[in-house]
DNA sequence: AATGTCATCAACCGCATCGAA
DNA sequence: GTTCGATGCGGTTGATGACAT
């Protein structure tokens, strides 16, 4: 692996997002060490591969710890469980060509030759949990080659998958900008009143959480925040009372009247209230504190017509002067007080230099704007 | 201790969308 | 304008651990 394949800023960003990889030995985390010192220490010195450590399996009694340990609370157990790298060559997973099915579908596709070809050659790719020793392959690979199409890494990387596999793996897990653990009251209650506005478009709501996966939000909102609102009395479909009649003082609101087709700003507003008030109206007096000044935030940038288009529509919004107001300079990134550039800053120059897909890192719709007021929401909602 | 049930979440599947030819 | 491959997205599945009986 030669270290000038990589850009610095690449470098960078893989060592300040280091202890976000769950599975790399905590120990080599020096902050002090240079960037490229730091790679070489990791990556270089280990033939070009990671050394890798199984995590500790999660602990599924501390359901509700949100604790910072840098370690992740969620790991996937099936894949990294301790022991898993004695069985480094995937016995872990279930071999896709396995029975009669899939050979007659593969089998069939070759002689027509008719209809799409599937993503990737069925026959010998691998499915199921991933191994430690193919998540090494994939980081070890994107980390030199950045991302180039999908259907190529699984082969470049000497991976049995198939790239829609991979690309999944990655965004979903191995990224290394992803943040680990449940998510924090301050986030649900950001996603379910991004929810409210964008409905099931998880990979919308997933963007205005910097290191949170549409997966992810999916899952926990199926999972968690669902049962909380029905608990509430609330509908997560409509974001609506259940029993109307037991809230007159409410007024009817269809989700697609929180369209922003509207251009009037107080209609926008309206909305906003009325969808954080019936929230609010089930919620305990130490849930409506806590979640005020998640409202207060929240409206401060839904309120503003041009960005919550931008939220509806995939177009960023224009620079606006009054943004200033709450935006300040990006330089007060929390996690950046090693005087690094930002993820965001780091990911300009990967993608300059190496092909990376911008979307796949959940910026496809930032704006510097935009990710100046997200740090900033972040840091109010985590304060 | 054994068995059944539930909760969780990583991974898969299939359709949608986009862009290049 | 059409076709086709690559990728993205959202719904669903299934393996696993926790908990209940």
């Amino acid at each position: 692996m030669c270290l000038n394949v990589l850009p610095r800023k690449s470098l960078e960003a893989f060592h300040l997002s280091f202890n976000t990889w769950p599975f790399l030995d905590q120990d080599k985390i020096v902050n002090d060490t240079p960037p490229e010192e730091f790679y070489r220490s990791v990556v270089e010195d280990k033939g070009s591969t990671f050394e890798l450590h199984a995590p500790k399996p999660r602990d599924r009694s501390q359901k509700n710890n949100n604790l910072d340990f840098g370690l992740p609370q969620i790991l996937p157990t099936r894949t990294l469980k301790r022991g898993d790298d004695e069985m480094a060559d995937g016995n872990g997973g279930v071999e896709c060509n396995q029975g009669v099915g899939l050979a007659a579908v593969s089998s069939l596709a070759t002689v027509s030759n008719m209809g799409r070809q599937p993503c990737c050659d069925k026959l010998g790719v691998k499915k199921g949990p991933w191994t430690a020793e193919e998540d090494k392959k994939l980081i070890n690979f994107i980390l030199t080659n950045g991302q180039c199409c999908w259907r190529a890494v699984p082969k470049l990387a000497g991976l049995r998958r198939c790239g829609k596999s991979c690309r999944l793996r990655w965004t979903n897990y191995l990224r290394p900008d992803l943040k680990r653990g449940l998510l924090t009251e301050a986030e649900e209650q950001l996603v379910i009143d991004l929810h409210a506005r964008l409905g099931n478009r998880w990979s919308k709501i997933a963007a205005r959480l910097p290191g949170r996966t549409d997966n992810e939000i999916k899952n926990h909102w199926n999972t968690h925040i669902k049962k909380k609102l029905l608990k509430r009395g609330i509908d997560p479909v409509t974001h609506e009372p259940l029993h109307k009649e037991a809230k007159p003082e409410e007024s009817s609101s269809s989700p697609d009247d929180l369209l922003p087709e509207s251009s009037n700003n107080n209609d926008i507003q309206e909305n906003d209230g009325i969808v954080i008030n019936s929230d609010d109206n089930a919620r305990s007096p130490t849930e409506n504190s806590c979640s005020t000044e998640n409202s207060l935030l929240l409206d401060s940038i839904c309120n503003d017509e041009m960005l919550l288009n931008s939220l509806w529509m995939d177009e960023p919004p224009l620079a606006d002067p009054s943004w200033n107001k709450i935006i300040p300079p990006a330089a007060e990134d929390t996690n950046n007080d090693m005087g690094y550039p930002s993820w965001e800053d780091n990911y300009t120059g990967l993608s300059d230099c190496q092909d990376f897909g911008v979307h796949d890192f959940g910026f496809d719709c930032f704006d510097t704007i935009e990710l100046s007021a997200l740090d900033i929401l972040e840091m109010e909602l985590n304060r």
